[in-house]
RNA sequence: GGUGGGGUACUCAAGUGGUCAACGAGGGCAGACUGUAAAUCUGCUGGCUAACGCCUCCGAAGGUUCGAGUCCUUCCCCCACCA
């Protein structure tokens, strides 16, 4: 019987693991755990590769544990930053754990009979430790050559501009606790992370091994990147988010859409469930059909009903439609507000859009940062209005281009959609 | 605490008294071509302005000067080594 380690390889989400032993131990349901960095209050689709190998896990029957790092995230982890960050204050830490549960509950099953996934946040076994004590208990079991043999920090130490602080250097003991304590109170055996999360994860399992004399493991998942080798997730320079209030559906939806054909069937196999033959079928009609991005379109809608629900793959896949269709023309206000719900609008008094330039409106209703950017926009052909092209940069809006009197659909480029909305003064 | 090196726009990085809203590269955005792809070509990338131009900007605050990113003083921060 394939265990989950093939699956994962087969879908592109393994890297490496700590032991060969780990094979064998996962053939009987294990208890695993990731953690997760609060330091935004919603996960973005670069978390996404970690949370679908933990679904994949929960899936082949082992209990999977997310632990929200509400301690560690008051520290940071210099893995894989080249500078120090800055550090949270302990409200947004909490604020941010509330966003990430609710991210995690659309892919993990919480309630599930025998293997229901547990969120803990290790805030509550660090918050009442002291410095002594942990030096004590904890720091004794460290030795300094391998802290400072860890990647992390050598990369650190050796660069010219950036060095790192005793508290970053003390990131590596944070986490390594983690993993006893969950050794200790759940049972844990294993811990799963990105490739940059090496270090860290070693540094728990040698941790229980000194304390406890227990064997136990760790699994990385490689970190993804487009064909350009760019770290996947970003969208305009914007990271793309699970929540919706900061990522709408359509926008979403439209990054996975707009896959390139080199990525897309690498993106089926690691961010969606579907059978591995039905990615092959789907990978052999993107070479022989590649305008018909069928590949693209199944990736899309399947990751935005994971993620999103039936209602928002219906409202991103309609919002596409119309916007990629051409005239507005025959859409009633009713559907324009319904599609466009999900789309960035502003509201904006009836003496401040119409009588005034094309220009002035697109900058107030938040298109453009400023008017100079909203010019350059319109100079080089960019700037549309409910589909059409303004021409001339001093067009004034008119009363006919509000649709019944109440909206307007303004756009910057081929993809950026702002709605303009009256409101009665 | 001492010595040396740094802090320039989204990032990297030039710039050592005027020609600097600041070279160059990357990134980003837009247009053309396409398939909402890739590649390619072109343009844009501080604010206001139709434009002339005005304003803000080079870690912070003062100062010298007709004129400062560039010189001086003090302060803050980062890095390395030493104590």
């Amino acid at each position: 019987m394939p265990t989950i380690i093939d699956t994962l390889k087969a879908r592109g989400l393994y890297e490496d693991q700590t032991s060969p032993e780990l094979d064998a131990v996962l053939q009987q349901p294990t208890t695993m755990y990731i953690g997760y960095d609060p330091s935004s209050s919603s996960l973005q689709a670069g978390n996404f590769v970690a949370i679908m190998a933990m679904a994949h896990f929960q899936r082949a029957g082992h209990r999977v544990i997310a632990l929200a790092g509400g301690a560690t995230g008051l520290i940071g982890d210099p893995s894989g930053k080249s500078a120090e960050r800055q550090l949270l204050t302990e409200e947004e830490v909490r604020h941010n754990l509330e966003g990430i549960q609710e991210n995690l509950s659309r892919f993990l099953d919480f309630n599930h009979p025998t293997v229901p996934a547990r969120l803990v946040n290790n805030y509550d076994w660090f918050k009442d430790f002291t410095f002594i004590s942990f030096l004590r208990d904890v720091g004794k079991h460290f030795r300094m050559t391998q802290m400072l043999g860890k990647e992390s920090v050598k990369k650190r130490m050796a660069s010219d501009e950036s060095g790192m602080s005793f508290t970053e250097f003390c990131y590596q003991l944070l986490q390594a606790y983690d993993f006893l304590w969950l050794h200790d109170h759940e049972g844990c055996r294993l811990q799963l992370g990105g490739s940059d999360q090496w270090g860290n994860i070693t540094a728990g399992t040698e941790l229980v091994r000194r304390m406890r004399g227990a064997e136990t493991f760790g699994l990385t998942i490689p970190l993804v990147c487009d064909s350009q080798g760019r770290k996947f997730g970003k969208s305009e320079g914007n990271a793309v988010y699970l929540d919706s209030k900061k990522t709408s559906y359509y926008d979403f939806y439209q990054f996975f859409l707009r896959t390139t054909d080199a990525d897309a069937a690498r993106y089926l196999r690691i961010f969606t469930f579907l059978p591995l033959e039905q990615i092959g079928q789907l990978e052999e009609a993107l070479q022989a059909v590649p305008e018909k991005r069928e590949a693209q379109r199944v990736l899309a809608e399947e990751v935005t009903r994971c993620v999103h629900g039936d209602v928002g793959l219906t409202v991103a896949r309609r919002a596409s439609e119309v916007l990629f269709g051409g005239a507005l023309d025959g859409l009633s206000l009713t559907d324009l507000l319904a599609i466009f719900a999900n789309v960035p609008s502003r509201e904006l008094p009836h003496d401040a859009v119409v009588g005034k330039p094309v220009l002035e409106v697109a900058a107030a209703a938040g298109l453009f940062a400023s008017k100079g950017e909203a010019r350059r926009m319109q100079q080089q052909g960019g700037l549309n209005l409910n589909n059409q092209r303004v021409a001339d940069a001093a067009q004034v809006f008119a009363a006919g281009d509000l649709i019944e009197g109440r909206v307007a659909v303004l756009r910057a480029g081929k993809k950026n959609f702002c709605l303009v909305k009256i409101v009665a003064t």
